[in-house]
DNA sequence: CTCACGTGCTAAATCGTTTTAGCGCATTTC
DNA sequence: GAAATGCGCTAAAACGATTTAGCACGTGAG
């Protein structure tokens, strides 16, 4: 019985608290709590009771509540972060661009996905991690209606809302980085997958492309533009559906019996599921088909053929979002509504080619 | 001024307290959290009363704060997660599972990687998780050493640890699934990538295959397998380093000049990986060499060629994982160390072939 | 008339910190 | 000798909820 290590009271193996630092080194808790955070009012303490302080609280292991601490300071030190869905690769890669500045800073983060639903249930998710009281949000291509509550930053979103900040790609720069890629191999006619109705980079990007394509004299004809899981139009997104909605249009693509060179995807996934769908048609990529994709996630340069691409840096979209999401909460206030564009870059590989002669690709089978 | 919203005093657009309720009710603050909980003890307060507090509950937009709920309680209905890579798609769809099952419970989780560092690291994530206060763990291909604090279940762990619980593949019928396809299709010697070492589905896995290998009397030589970054040795895990990895040791296996007619990879990631060094070095998959990967990821359905792989129900043991650390954390105490085991299912596309006749392989190109 | 009990609440402790105001004593300053 | 200053600490009030013990009042029973 009396061989119980020492704070026989509790005996459970709860960590220790102030209270039980004060009561050993017979200090009040405000004292120990003050030398502990090497607060400024410490000065005035003695070096040989700050060092039985220390020795003590090495000794008993303490480490402070953080939830009581929390409570003090009306701060959590996380962030809450949603996503459309954690298993896309795409947003993956940014979740790990965001994790690693905000672990490196000392703050942990909450992830959701909101899987593309209703601005209805969207609303639920902000509400959710605000309830958990998180110090600040970022939102991964995700459009917010209203300005927010709490310091926040959306990544590929487009709307300028009040007192959000926004991580942008240059989409003007990526359309035409990659159609005059396109022109210069001969493609005239393009065909162009635009991203779901959900996805807040749809509109800023199909804009840019359609753009570019004017400028450049390329052809996007409306037949041959199709929107991701627009027209089939039922809300629910299956988890990692990605690739395999990409197979679907491209399927549907080929469907249309209107003639095309080349398929500008909105993402890789979706470039990778169309060519996929190319394949099991008889198709070949790149010589009937060139197909080119965007993001440049982690598989691009793995996949056969090797995916030539529009890059976009996710991974440090994800840090610059983390640091500028912690820049507001702690204070430098100037970051307040602005935009960070990220630039991107053309990865040729070997997914494009030249365009084929005319009019040889209707049952290349 | 006057026409400021209710509540003159706190004028800034913070969430009411407690007391606030309490003082536009004039009740006290205890009558309002019984109330507002259907404590038992409220069933003396009369139905009017009540229906007073929940009106102003309502029309105060009331949410109890989360933090000091959980001070008191001393639960933060938040579960950490630990995994090597969050950007690993192998790890996302596991995290998805988990995220589903969570979600649904009112819970939440931090997530965190660890990047496959070394042990000590490894405990600075959990002490890191512990101080955040989580109410249990999900460690994800992770090895634990010691009982754990907390209510803790292991995916793809296998150590038995005392207190641990587990979610486990049946590595031996998944290897004789695979080895089993392979030898019809008369594959007689074979390639073997082992896992990282530290992976925990390493040793399991190899141990399983050479079981299942000498039972079939397949030939998996020494000098055909490899371990993953294990001989290179470096601690350092850059992040989605997985395709990478599978390439890196696809090419050093045909550097090896043994004859194999088929590889069995550690995972999809790696196979794919692999696929691309024998394409780049000017082999046919299947014709040449057959692949067969491990999990089904995503992107193996859509691969070309399309992954033959061992599937592992992956955002299922996520969520079996989440239902079982829920059910500890929540007194249903029987699933302490338990094991559940999963089965795997073996999935054939086109990355399998027949053995091509001997002695063809060396600079097939 | 006294006691018991039911009704409708509330006071106060508690969770574990942080932080401000200030106490009691000793020493220095003029 | 009085006033000021410095030293080494602490009391106590937050932060915002939950929960136990019990108060005050009214009614009915014996």
């Amino acid at each position: 019985m009396s061989t119980r290590k020492k704070r026989s009271k509790k005996s459970r193996s709860e960590r220790p608290t102030l209270k039980d630092l004060a009561e050993h080194l017979d200090l009040s808790t405000a004292t120990i709590s003050l030398v502990l955070n090497h607060s400024p009012v410490a000065a005035a303490i003695p070096e040989e009771t700050q060092q039985r302080v220390f020795a003590a609280a090495r000794e008993f292991g303490y480490r402070p509540n953080y939830i009581a601490v929390s409570l003090r300071s009306r701060r959590t030190n996380s962030i809450g972060v949603l996503v459309p869905e954690v298993s896309d690769p795409w947003a993956a890669e940014i979740v790990s661009g965001i994790e690693s500045h905000l672990l490196a800073s000392d703050y942990t983060y909450l992830l959701t996905s909101h899987r593309r639903s209703t601005p209805k249930l969207l609303r639920d998710d902000l509400e959710l991690l605000t309830r958990r009281a998180v110090d600040g949000m970022i939102l991964v291509a995700t459009e917010l209606h209203e300005p927010p509550l709490l310091p926040t930053v959306v990544i590929s979103g487009h709307k300028r809302v009040k007192g959000l900040s926004n991580v942008v790609i240059d989409h003007d720069l990526a359309a035409r980085l990659a159609l005059a890629h396109l022109k210069e191999l001969g493609h005239r006619r393009i065909a162009l997958f635009r991203g779901q109705p959900g996805s807040s980079d749809t509109e800023d990007r199909s804009r840019a492309i359609l753009a570019a394509a004017a400028s450049l004299k390329i052809e996007i004809p409306p037949k041959l533009t199709l929107q991701l899981s627009g027209e089939e139009g039922d809300e629910v997104f299956a988890p990692n559906a990605a690739y395999q909605e990409g197979y679907a249009f491209g399927q549907k693509l080929l469907g249309r019996r209107v003639d095309f060179t080349a398929l500008f995807a909105f993402d890789d996934a979706s470039a990778i599921g169309a060519i996929r769908a190319f394949f099991d048609a008889g198709l070949r990529v790149p010589e009937d088909v060139s197909v080119i994709g965007f993001d440049d996630i982690q598989i691009a340069a793995f996949h056969n053929p090797r995916l030539t691409t529009v890059r976009q840096p996710l991974r440090e979209m994800g840090r610059i979002a983390a640091r500028v999401v912690l820049e507001r909460i702690n204070g430098s206030e100037r970051s307040d509504g602005s935009f960070v564009v990220v630039e991107p870059e053309l990865i040729v590989r070997d997914s494009t080619g030249p365009a084929r002669g005319r009019e040889s690709k209707k049952d290349a089978r």
